[in-house]
DNA sequence: ATGCCAGAGTAGCTCTGA
């Protein structure tokens, strides 16, 4: 049995010690970060690798950054998408026993129209293309992060305000429909669900209190895996902690 | 119609996030 587990932490200097309390509760096999938003000399290698764990990361200053944590050390790792020139630190893969892991934190995209939503399309397109060629490579492969997309209107707490909106437009959503395309499976949706489960609730508005959110932090898991995903959940607890994350950690357990 | 909250850096405000 394995399991991974994507988080997107909202600054890993802020979050270290919930990452290191949660990854003591949930020894995971490998747990990828985002937002980390810390430059590579800052990052807190000691820390982790005290507590018993490899890590690999890739950052930047003040925005984006990415890492991936592992019982076993990663092989064959890559930063970022190849292919696809950028000055964001937003991919970080690794091979941890024999799987593939990939971890992102995809654009944001503020609104359609926009600069950075165009940024959006582009970056998905270069990830899919990097994706097929990694999916030829390792058959065994989870395709983990911070989407940035709710794909579906079950996944909006409420999709008529939503409608059309960054993370909700018909661009965005064909964009996870293709990723699906390559061969993918959204894990959490292999199994009946609470209905309004959501990953990422607005600091604002008491949002976590009144259960208004999205479901945008996804596991995808290839062909191979597919017939081996035993469990998904979304794991709350993190976001009820004094000072969290405005995500929660994402966890799937396979039968491998 | 807008901001709410949170984090980081150019700092006592602005930018970004979702």
């Amino acid at each position: 049995m394995k399991k991974f587990a994507t988080w997107n932490v909202n600054s890993l200097a802020i979050r270290l010690p919930q990452v290191l309390d949660w990854l003591a509760a949930h020894p995971v096999d490998a747990l990828v970060l985002q937002e980390t938003k810390l430059t590579d000399d800052k990052f807190p290698t000691m820390e982790i690798g005290e507590a018993g764990w490899q890590v690999q990361w890739f950052g930047q200053k003040t925005y984006n950054g990415v890492a991936l944590i592992s019982r076993e050390r990663a092989d064959g790792v890559i930063k970022n998408i190849t292919g696809f020139a950028d000055e964001q630190a937003r991919v970080i893969a690794g091979t941890v026993g024999g799987v593939r892991v990939i971890g992102g934190y995809f654009p944001n995209g503020q609104a359609p129209g926009s600069d950075k939503f165009a940024y959006k399309m582009n970056w998905l397109t270069g990830l899919r293309t990097w994706l097929a060629d990694e999916l030829k490579a390792h058959e065994q492969l989870v395709l983990m992060g911070d989407f940035n997309i709710a794909p579906e209107d079950r996944d909006v707490y409420d999709p008529v305000a939503w409608a059309g909106q960054i993370h909700c437009t018909p661009e965005e959503r064909e964009h996870f429909q293709q990723l699906l395309g390559l061969g993918l499976t959204d894990a959490f949706r292999l199994f009946e669900q609470p209905a309004k489960s959501w990953s990422w609730w607005d600091y604002r508005n008491l949002a976590f209190r009144k259960n208004q959110g999205l479901r945008i932090d996804h596991i995808l898991v290839s062909e191979a895996l597919k017939g081996r995903v035993t469990a998904c959940e979304i794991d709350k607890a993190p976001r009820k902690n004094e000072r969290p994350s405005d995500h929660a950690p994402v966890i799937v357990t396979l039968d491998i």
